[in-house]
RNA sequence: GGCUGGGUGGCAGAGUGGUGAUGCAGAGGACUGCAAAUCCUUGUAUACCGGUUCGAUUCCGGUCCCGGCCUCCA
């Protein structure tokens, strides 16, 4: 498999450090808020990648964290008058909820950064001994310039950090580019005692200190959104090679692009921070998949209406050629020599592994041979598996669960009604029937074998 | 300002130093009672200017435009 590296800025071929065994660290959620479309896409590529490793490697760890000490969250539960426990426990099963509905595999592990405390303090007493680290007035601080290769993940220089001055000043630090490990809480927030008093961690170490409790020093990927380049992963691998003499935390960092909404970034300034939630009651979850893997992970990605509502149309056309699916009688199809798989390979290329399945899309309408055909689906759906498409049963998938107006058996005697009127030739009455169905979702497609719907 | 990524048809979006995928949308046809689905046919694109080359959309340089990061961010 080849990987673009944010470190070294090109496209590598991966190479796990231990035989046969890959191992992941991303950085999930902060659980503050409902999840947004851009934590989903985020969330969605990674699981890919996930699912491609596990197709390379016996064994794969893939380790995705959760946030939940955080500033934000304190915030937020003070707001809504509930506590930080039930904020996160609330977000939290909401994620998991949606999740599942995106054909997310959960991760090998799925931290908690308030189960790590003592790992936290633990590595930041060792920071401090190495004189990574200071304390002032409660807090603890990185001492940034020790650090001689200090911005060789975001390819930045600390000079132009400076000359850019948008750093925080603060009495208690040495110098403006210090970052915080540790901060006091005062009597209302959440704190844990620790030689420097009650307190909490600070944003990035959670991350060095529960990656390095699953892998030890050195692990092969790192992942998380293009926005956590700076400054989050920076300070982390900052963090870990300190307390690890230089020994490189992660060797290869994939960061996915960032989610805009009709062309502009999703900011809660701007106010367009559109929820997984809201997205999952307009679409499939399978749809919103599909829209997220139809561009290269690396780029930006529009969310529009109309970009949804092709994936929409693109997952039942597909879904459509396995409609009738039976299994094959014999079935000896190796995933990995597939394009699909080839293209997965090349940097997680799911733009061009999605056009290898709409071929086989089109070769399976074609096909007019049973047995070949039937070979086709089942290859089909096994290459959509990689991917994490087609999990459903497809005819589940196009009848749908969602509305209410009208129950499958209601359909179905609508639909023996209309063929009555068909046989009669009362086409007033069976088109009456038929536009009726479709103002509630409903499509009818006669075929040799009758009629049969589905859920526009 | 510094650092980074990008500009491909109506839309989305890949690949490629040698006739520009794929899907959606459009047009025509087949099928159908009419549709839908499906099938067949079909039009339209590589921001601009130079350079290297027999040949560039692809490599190099410049211009213009768009996006992201610069201590809240997936």
């Amino acid at each position: 498999m080849r990987l673009y590296n944010t470190l070294t800025q090109r496209v590598d071929p991966f190479v796990p450090l231990q035989k046969d065994k890959a191992r992941m660290y991303v950085c999930g959620p902060t659980v503050y808020d409902l999840p947004h479309v851009g934590n989903a896409r985020s969330i969605v590529v990674f699981d890919t990648l996930y699912r491609v490793l596990a197709q390379l490697y016996p064994m794969v760890i893939y380790v995705r964290n959760i946030t939940d000490v955080d500033d934000k969250i304190n915030a937020r539960a003070m707001e809504r008058g509930i506590s930080i426990k039930e904020l996160t426990t609330e977000v939290e099963t909401t994620l998991r909820t949606e999740l599942r509905q995106l054909g997310v595999l959960p991760p090998t592990f799925e931290p908690h950064a308030t189960d790590y405390i003592l790992e936290i303090i633990c590595l930041i007493m060792e920071l401090i001994t190495l004189e990574y680290a200071y304390v002032k007035e409660g807090h603890v601080l990185f001492r940034v310039r020790k650090d001689p290769q200090y911005g060789r993940l975001s390819h930045r220089n600390i000079d132009d950090m400076v000359a850019g001055s948008r750093v925080e000043i603060a009495p208690y630090k040495e110098d403006p580019l210090d970052f915080v490990l540790w901060k006091p809480s005062s009597a209302g927030l959440p704190g844990w005692d620790s030689p420097w008093g009650r307190g909490r961690p600070g944003w990035h170490i959670e991350c060095s200190a529960m990656s390095q409790q699953y892998f030890g020093k050195t692990f092969d990927i790192h992942g998380g959104g293009q926005d956590l380049v700076f400054p989050h992963h920076e300070n982390e691998i900052a963090q870990s090679c300190a307390a690890n003499n230089g020994v490189l935390m992660a060797h290869t960092w994939v960061h996915n692009g960032i989610v805009l909404i009709d062309g502009q970034k999703m900011s809660k300034s701007l106010g367009n921070v559109f929820s997984l939630s809201a997205a999952l009651e307009a679409f499939d979850g399978d749809v919103i998949r599909y829209f997220f893997l139809s561009t290269h992970y690396r780029k930006p990605l529009d969310w529009t209406q109309t970009g949804l509502e092709q994936a929409k149309k693109n997952m039942t056309r597909l879904c459509g050629a396995l409609r009738d699916a039976v299994p094959p009688v014999e079935v000896a199809y190796d995933c990995t020599q597939s394009p699909v798989f080839e293209a997965l390979c090349d940097d997680l290329n799911t733009p061009q592994a999605l056009h290898f399945l709409q071929e086989k899309t089109n070769a399976i309408y074609k096909e007019s041979d049973e047995r070949r055909k039937a070979i086709l689906q089942e290859e089909l759906l096994r290459e959509a598996h990689m991917i994490g498409l087609l999990e459903k049963n497809v005819t589940d998938w196009l009848q749908g669960h969602r509305s209410v107006e009208f129950s499958a058996t209601e359909i179905d005697g609508l639909i023996k009604e209309r063929t009555a009127a068909r046989t009669a030739r009362d086409f007033t009455r069976s088109d009456a029937i038929r536009d009726t169905l479709l103002k509630k979702g409903i499509a009818l497609e006669d075929t040799a074998d009758g009629t049969r719907w589905y859920r526009v």
